[in-house]
DNA sequence: CCGTAATATTAGGCTTGCCTAATTATTATT
DNA sequence: AATAATAATTAGGCAAGCCTAATATTACGG
């Protein structure tokens, strides 16, 4: 079995991979970590030896399909704890990220699977993102960013990609939820702010800033 | 916060202090670990120095009040997961105990506290053994050894003094469950065999070791 | 009360995963 | 292409927790 740190590596590099293609850099690592650069080098050459990642000597890096497939179970077991943190809990969205973080590692697949079915199998965290099922395959669904859209359409509102208690405080405060419908009614030109309607009655004003960190379908 | 390390020697020195009165050896806390003494001798050398025991060179040691509380709070989690694992997630009692060996060891006292309100603050856990409240106080129960009963006696199986997962197969096996009323009808003198009458009508004979690893109540 | 057995502690080492400081590669700039 | 800036690696260390081997302490039988 992978240690805490292997798997803290696994899921960062995963999800570097995921936002920025290919290789991945040792300074985005060490900084998403928060550890050092010559911390990042060492544990690289451990995960290398043990054909997690593919390590190429001051090129870069990137997953193995072997590390490929570690990584996505251990965020399958964070949002699966999410969603029992908020669902069966009663946490907020806001709450459950930390908690989820030192569960993520506890080692028991009978666990993993118990737990998938009793919370029925869900398909997205409370956050909106995708839990992958025991075969590590993600739902697809293509959603985009809402300040990609331009006023006039609309979406339902599926996901954040700002993970913060401050970001998910604050649509909590404007009240607006996963599952929402959202219209762009205006964006201004000049500081970019998106006049949003909210379940075809509400209207909010959020800055660029907001709109580049909602995903929307549909 | 105290390290897993740490917290499995507050639970196991708790333990013998339960099991053997007062102060508690090297040798003892070694074995039950399963690691080696002069490892033990490290670690209470630093966890004296933290006041979590009460440490004397060469005489043995004790849990500080620091110590027996936090020792108590792990017990109250350990035993509050298996709940959760056994009546919420479908695990047999046999299953449970390794799993909650590392979900003990999550930091949220939050967690803990809405764990307790959804299992619907149990008073016990999947074994019979008493799971003490938020503020660290066990409620008593008196119970006693099946074997110090006497033929003719009979009470309510309550609790296992051994949490083997052999031990508690056998017991499935046997059909004997928490809460089942047992009476003592015949003790063999030779043998020390017991045979006892489960829930008022099925006989079965068990050895002297099982009848000195179920705890009777009432 | 003395020697031996049993217990406990000290000394020195190892692995994991991190650190700082120094060095080497790579990339960007003029 | 040479130099400066940035990124990455190496070298040497440290704390936690474990280990083995050596030494010290306590307990016990004669």
């Amino acid at each position: 079995m992978h240690s805490s740190a292997e798997e803290n590596y696994l899921k960062a590099i995963y999800k570097l991979q995921e936002a920025n293609g290919e290789l991945v850099a040792t300074s985005a690592l060490a900084q998403l970590l928060g550890i050092h650069m010559a911390s990042v080098t060492d544990m690289l050459k451990k995960m290398s030896t043990k054909k997690l990642v593919a390590y190429q000597k001051s090129k870069g890096f990137k997953l193995t399909e072997k590390g490929r497939l570690a990584a996505i179970g251990i965020i399958r077991k964070h949002r699966l704890w999410e969603v029992f943190l908020v669902d069966k809990l009663g946490f907020r969205w806001d709450e459950v990220h930390d908690i989820a973080e030192q569960l993520e590692h506890i080692h028991s697949q009978d666990l993993i699977d118990k737990l998938d079915a009793y919370l029925d199998f869900p398909k997205t965290d409370p956050h909106g993102d995708p839990i992958p099922d025991a075969k590590g395959v993600f739902a697809i669904s293509k959603s985009v960013l809402l300040a990609a859209l331009s006023p006039g359409s609309q979406g339902k509102f599926t996901g954040v990609t700002d993970h913060s208690s401050a970001f998910l405080n604050y649509l909590d405060k404007i009240g607006l939820s996963l599952g929402d419908t959202v219209k762009v009614k205006e964006v201004e030109a000049f500081d970019k702010n998106y006049t949003l309607l909210l379940k075809g009655k509400k209207s909010v004003v959020v800055s660029f800033k907001v709109a580049n960190s909602l995903l929307i379908s549909e």
